[in-house]
DNA sequence: AATGAATGAGCTTTCATTCAT
DNA sequence: GATGAATGAAAGCTCATTCAT
């Protein structure tokens, strides 16, 4: 049997936030194949009992360690977007919400990484980013339509889904390439791309 | 001892090949993680013994076939491009290179992305990846370069890298996402996003 | 310290019987080595503190269960002999018998074969069967020296035990080879067996 | 994937047995569930990668054991039944088969007694089982039919069941209790019921 | 008296790699 | 040159039992 613990007293979810926060470190920093559940319960100062009794098994931290991260990714992106003019979108705005990506996946970009990577071989990590991505997706795609009057875009949700993957590999390498490339002068590129599918005077041209 | 050996006899690169063949099909199929040793000479027809004559380890093989398989991604992506207007590029050559780099790709997206996640964890494999960057960056560039004139760029080395992340990752989702979303929606709103960073008159618009 | 309490207040009375029940349900249903310990106690609704405080460990519980199990076997067979003309034994007192080890044998067949098998690795389950062996094989000698005078036995210890083996390993086969061959047929030609060892008119070939 | 090998050279094929040897003993001393795999291995003198390079599993091992082991038994069982007088069957004949099957299961009743509790939870045990227990029974029931005219049995093929009961499971306590009742006493008087089921002179009165 | 979080020894199994033949 | 038997470190996971609360 062995059921998955659930934690009520304040004991227990203490451990299973250490378990987590020792994996998510391992993880980002070793690899997450280079990283062994015996290192994962030293790391958090717990017995393997412990951790099997809050796991089922090891994916199931993964996915639940990912499921939260793209949770914090999620809203880290699109929660100040007040001060966004939804629909006379210009450069700043763009840049704006671009640096928020890049704060958000600036934790770990090698977890995010790795994980991505799984999603070929692993139908479940699949389902977690199909749903994030969809939701990141959908909401690039709303501020398109909200722009059309001035795009040079005839297909938005192939749009949305190009942006998105632009996007998000651009962090993927600016956190990796590291010193060799100012991470600014990325930004402010990807944000030139996209900015100029939007129509706009030629004055413009920076 | 055990050097690793230098095939220069015809029937011991035949062997060679044929591991590399075996690994590269498996790897494909199955995933990197999936595939074991035994599985490979089995597939190819050849003891485990002969496996590590011609390679020093797993790893040594997994750089091989990469390294082949990107020098082979490069030369289709760029073999034909006189048939492009290199200082007067239009939508239907971006459109051409892109589909050459889908070509290119579509033998082994899975292996790809797969090598491509572990250049996070693993500096070898990030090495070999590295140098064809700077190779397809390069050339990207080059082009960017001759179209100056009339261009909404500012710095071509972050737009290169940009344009070369955006179309990587798109060929990755086109491959992945399968019959989701249609391979050529993506690619026409790729190439319009990067047709769009040059000037031209507004009758373009889609 | 951690002595292992007995149990004397009504309440704990109820807790014991409650992880008694549990077990032997569970055992008797998937096995006694595919039953752990949380699933006793949950199906027995207390903690598994509870349970070590009543057992001092798994075996202890197997044992009682066992002990408990082989009394009700031995009452169920043994009691309504009044019905049972002792020194004239026929046929259907012979089945009357046999029926009774049947039925106390059902409850759970499984449960009795995995502990009988035990015997042979663990001296204490051992102990526990050989005295309830011990009162069968009396009970059956007491018949068999009953019957003496018609009785082609010449030596009813071992004929006692050659029975009551014969009768236990019978039901076993019964009860697991279920529907294949009908339980009552074997019951007969086992009662049949036993019954022609005793002196009878040749009109009794049945 | 990790075929599992079938030896060819003589080496490999001692390993496996060696492999067998080990297990096979450690079965019988201290029981199928005491024993682990890396005992099995230490006292073959192979590494533990040998044992999976020649058995799938665990269980796989202790079917080839036991299928191996009961083909064995049947065969000293049965073997030498040119001294039997098939159809004319006397007291004699069947102790010389009842000693048959003595020795046959004299090398290791604790083994034999333990995979037969398996029976009960575990499918594949039991399916090795019922093939050979068929195998008996058939021929039990063919020297019945021999000897159709003087019996006093009325469902042959529930008393061939009901007889190899008996016998099997004498031979499993006569082999385990030892020294507390000799093993011919018991022999004897199983003998004595069997033949009790054929008609005779009632001068055979032992 | 009762709880259940925590423990960790111990289990089976995998697989890259070596080396005697 | 080629073979494949043998190796053993290392992984994921289970579960009876303890003990602080």
């Amino acid at each position: 049997m062995s059921l998955v613990r659930t934690p009520k007293q304040q004991r227990s979810i203490q451990t299973k936030k250490r378990i987590i926060k020792a994996a998510f470190h391992l993880y980002a920093q070793k690899g997450i194949h280079g990283t062994n559940s015996k290192e994962i319960v030293a790391k958090a100062g717990v017995s393997i009992g412990s951790f099997y009794s809050y796991f089922k098994n090891k994916k199931t931290l993964l996915l639940e360690i990912l499921d939260d991260y793209l949770d914090r990714t999620y809203l880290t992106v699109w929660k100040d977007m007040e001060s966004v003019t939804i629909n006379e979108l210009d450069r700043n705005d763009i840049k704006f919400i671009i640096e928020n990506v890049f704060k958000a996946y600036e934790i770990a970009p090698t977890f995010l990484m790795q994980t991505h990577a799984l999603r070929y071989s692993d139908a479940d990590i699949n389902r977690v980013y199909e749903r994030e991505r969809n939701r990141e997706v959908t909401q690039i795609r709303y501020l398109l339509e909200n722009n059309k009057h001035r795009m040079r875009i005839s297909d938005p949700e192939a749009a949305a889904i190009v942006i998105h993957n632009a996007v998000e590999s651009v962090v993927h390498t600016a956190k990796f390439l590291g010193p060799k490339i100012d991470e600014m002068r990325l930004i402010n590129e990807l944000a030139n791309m996209i900015y100029n599918l939007l129509l706009h005077g030629s004055q413009d041209k920076k």
